[in-house]
DNA sequence: TTGTAAGCGTTATCAT
DNA sequence: ATGATAACGCTTACAA
């Protein structure tokens, strides 16, 4: 037998005062009232247990403290630290979290993106699963709040926070030239609706010519599930490239990691061999991260995950209550950060 | 310039209809009107844009399709893979996700669920923080369906899917000394509040005593944040054990990763001067999982926490279309996954 | 300092 | 086949 759900009514005649009063109460509007009446709601709260229904509260007040969060992919670290990050600096701004997995897969995030709007989210954070997405651009323009995460979408300008990884790359080419290496090979994966990987695979493109002073788009390997595998990809590599000393650069954590594998099975040394460099998702909780649990540790980017959950979460809260500005676009720094498989001579300082 | 909001008045107005009506419309009971007025409303609805209040009717209907998730520590890969698991379960169903990272603080986990409480969840899957929750057993108690994922909460039977890990970590324990080991060394964090981890240790003392025939309770290193850590215990372990062949165990990812830095750190080679094994949380992704990015691969308990957010999202679903039923507790099976960092002899078939 | 009363946008209960 | 009307639990002028 359900028991009746404690109303507001119940804590007035409980403490003999009317709901008003008790309404005050609830919104810290404490000072309000007399200390016995708030002595009494007090106690009569916390007596029943109530918690105040949201629902009815919304439903007067024309505004939730939902905010929806889309990811296109919620097995990467990168989700989790940005999840992270959301969840952390929403809480105790009272909002709560509506989360959506949309599986890199366009249609469920629209899917999803409609779901959480009927809720009334009174904001939007995405981590877009596709560039090209007039969905989104339509929902921006009829008046939600937007704020996307790490990924651009094609043709609008919306508030986003990314970060500067591209930059980031050059300075990585720049010190895989100076350890020695004459050939650097980048693998990514499937890219086309992607802002980020081709972001990094242009970024590096442009290093490579700049500081290599060769084209290496043939270098690039666009790894493609359950066909082109990495291993396959670097033994071709490597047949191209008989007097050179190559360095695989993965596009992100997983890329990087699959490289990883597929350069242990061809039982070749890191970084005498090969060095191997690529992003990585966690700026928390280094213990499990992968760098560190392979030997050599792995020189990375470090993407500013949970930062970038925390600005967008922040931008989002700012342009709910302040409508009517115009978009930014955030920049958080990535950190290069050097490490013994790719340092095939002395640490720098 | 905020555009007036469409409600269910106008589009009845529109059609020259009543609420009632339009509301039936929306509520797939077309049949119950004629032809002419069916025809208006969909003209007028399309016309405006209008989408019902979910808000509105959820008030009216006491219910909604949300489920409330809470997890003791988003950073932690089990989570993910729970998350992963509940998610995807629920969204073909219908059910939105909100979701509450408790930081592993009771207090905390309390605001949180009271939060998801206010937003009229219709049901609620608990990964604890704590394992006296007086908060948690009075929600069950006042008839909101819970199910608890994973962690006991202590003096209440409620609905809980969880593992058989415990026993799991007799098969290990056997394992360790099948292989020669002599001197198994439990290593966990913090398990006063948290009955996954009680479960373990115990599990561990019994198995020893059990298999090995003495009492390892002075072998159980409790390491604590700041103050206990993994490299002093093991250092200090290994100094009582001059002619004794020693094997850590973790309780969690996190613990044998932590101990597996101590023991390179020592300077120690495994299998040879000491075996390592502990749970795994990842049932998915091995790609980026530490059981195999550490050179040798690491035995591991694997925990299937994907399946338990499937099964207690299932568990939950069914309480809540069908009421009053008694609590279920399901354990979900562990796999033990024998690799190199504890063969010291031939590989078993 | 406290209360009254009128809604918010729906759905449910009766009517007709 | 359709409608009037009363809730749902809360907030907010406006009074007192």
């Amino acid at each position: 037998m359900p028991k009746k759900r404690v109303t507001i009514n119940d804590i007035a005649k409980a403490a003999g005062v009317s709901k008003t009063t008790v309404s005050r109460y609830i919104n810290g509007r404490k000072d309000l009232m007399g200390e016995q009446a708030r002595e009494r709601i007090r106690a009569a709260i916390e007596m029943t247990n109530y918690v105040p229904s949201d629902i009815a509260s919304n439903l007067k007040k024309h505004t939730t403290n939902l905010i929806g969060l889309t990811v296109a992919d919620i097995t990467s670290p990168f989700s989790s630290a940005l999840i992270s990050g959301v969840s952390n600096y929403l809480e105790p701004l009272g909002y709560t979290l509506l989360m959506a997995d949309t599986s890199d897969n366009p249609e469920k995030e629209i899917r999803s993106l409609k779901s959480l709007l009927a809720k009334g989210v009174s904001g939007l954070l995405v981590n877009t699963a596709s560039y090209s997405n007039d969905f989104l651009i339509q929902t921006e323009c009829s008046g939600t709040p937007i704020v996307l995460c790490d990924r651009y979408v094609r043709n609008h300008t919306f508030d986003i926070v990314t970060s500067n990884s591209p930059e980031c790359f050059a300075k990585l080419i720049a010190h895989t030239k100076a350890q020695g290496y004459t050939r650097p090979l980048f693998f990514v994966q499937e890219w086309e609706n992607n802002s980020t990987r081709m972001r990094l695979r242009d970024a590096f493109i442009h290093s490579v010519q700049e500081i290599y002073g060769y084209d290496p788009s043939s270098d690039v390997f666009t790894l493609r599930p359950g066909s082109v595998d990495a291993q396959s990809c670097l033994r071709r590599a490597l047949s191209s490239q008989k007097h050179q000393l190559p360095i695989a650069i993965g596009c992100n954590s997983i890329t990087t990691v699959r490289v990883y594998h597929a350069i242990r099975a061809l039982g070749l040394s890191i970084p005498q061999d090969i060095g191997l460099c690529g992003p990585e998702d966690w700026d928390w909780a280094n213990e499990l991260n992968w760098p560190f649990m392979i030997e050599p540790n792995v020189t990375t980017v470090k993407i500013p995950a949970v930062q970038m959950g925390i600005h967008a979460s922040r931008r989002l809260v700012e342009k709910i209550e302040q409508p009517d500005q115009s978009p930014q676009e955030i920049l958080l720094p990535c950190e290069l950060c050097i490490r013994d498989s790719t340092l095939r001579k002395i640490k720098p300082l």
